[in-house]
DNA sequence: TTCATTAATTATCTTTTGTTAACACCATAG
DNA sequence: CTATGGTGTTAACAAAAGATAATTAATGAA
């Protein structure tokens, strides 16, 4: 239980849900969740599909990427514990996904289809009611994201994301974390290279 | 009353609104706005502030520009007819806007406070169930913009801009489309020249 | 029209990035 | 233990981008 509330109030912090939203309101929520344990390298969605499992992460790292017509993988980007993962092109846009979702740590969490979600909130005005705010966070995300492109170098979109992401630079392997600040791999080296001579 | 069906169809087409709102619904709130005129130049929103002013262009562009801590003017977004520009740091995220709008070509269209169109909507379900669609747009411009950052060269986010926004090029300086680019002017005349030497 | 401004292109030079390949490091399976 | 595969760094070269400045073109106001 105590790790419930823990959870609880880590993914309210991160979605800045509101005040008025009390545990009991996320339980309702939770009893109609699965549990999921995935193994480091498995896949909890598929490029290409329509699946509409949520996830809630409580432990782990996912990697979302995208393999494109040269069958490269790209990797669009990376989400840390207590973060929902959800086939978002689906779910916004009813198309079907351009991204894979894969484990890059064992993972642990709660799993809910998107249907069913969608019925508990409709009964349940004070989760409804929230609802915008995770659009509205994965929408600051996104803004705060392309303005890093706009108005930062890439070495400064490194320093931004080490500061906004802390950790998840030493979770991921560097081509990873590259393709997300847009850059290769052996450029984000001489990046680090750059910024530690300079100290 | 013919340019008004052509003003809201497009609308309509752009934000991909639902098939059942129709004119009648849209005439409720065009009832409520006023039509502006804007001269080359002006402004419409200023950085910093929290004014809640919605604009409905339906002539002219509007340059969305930053202006960073050194003076210098960073332009996010050019947007066009059929649009529409609001304070979105503000209405979204409750923030001062990050932006300065300004016509950079005389403008005409209609003009609504937040306020008075928030009342509109929650007594109008049409509409309101439309609000959604909104954001819909803007969360997936956002995300293609990320995207093109991620998977793309400058030389092919060019490309895709000028397929994206046909006219857009030919009506705002390079400068502008630099910015938006995430490139320099210079950059993107040698860009220019490149393609044009390919073919 | 002319003059003054602003914008776009071009040139030069420097810096950064991309690409490819080599190498060292580490973990892990056999 | 060695072999293997994945990963991070480095090197070398080519391509592209940034910065700055000069030149040309376009724009607008007097």
């Amino acid at each position: 239980m105590n790790i419930l509330i823990k959870e609880f109030n880590k993914i309210k912090e991160f979605y800045k849900l509101g005040k008025d939203v009390q545990l009991k309101d996320a339980l309702v929520l939770l009893k109609a969740c699965k549990s999921f344990d995935y193994k480091k390298g498995e896949l909890l969605l598929k490029q290409g599909t329509k699946e509409n499992n949520i996830y809630f992460i409580t432990k782990g790292l996912v990697r979302c990427f995208n393999i494109n017509e040269k069958g490269e993988e790209v990797t669009f980007q990376l989400i840390k514990e207590y973060q929902l993962v959800g086939n978002i092109h689906f779910i916004l846009f009813d198309e079907p996904s351009k991204f894979n979702y894969e484990a890059i740590e064992n993972l642990k969490g709660h799993s809910i289809s998107y249907d069913t979600l969608q019925k508990i909130l409709s009964n349940n005005p004070k989760l409804e009611s929230n609802r915008k705010l995770f659009f509205r966070k994965i929408l600051k995300q996104a803004f705060g994201r392309v303005d890093s492109f706009v108005l930062l170098s890439p070495e400064e979109r490194y320093k931004k994301y080490i500061k906004d992401f802390p950790g998840i630079v030493n979770r991921a392997p560097d081509k990873h974390i590259a393709n997300v600040l847009g850059i290769t791999s052996v450029s984000l080296s001489r990046i680090r290279k750059r910024i530690a001579s300079k100290k």
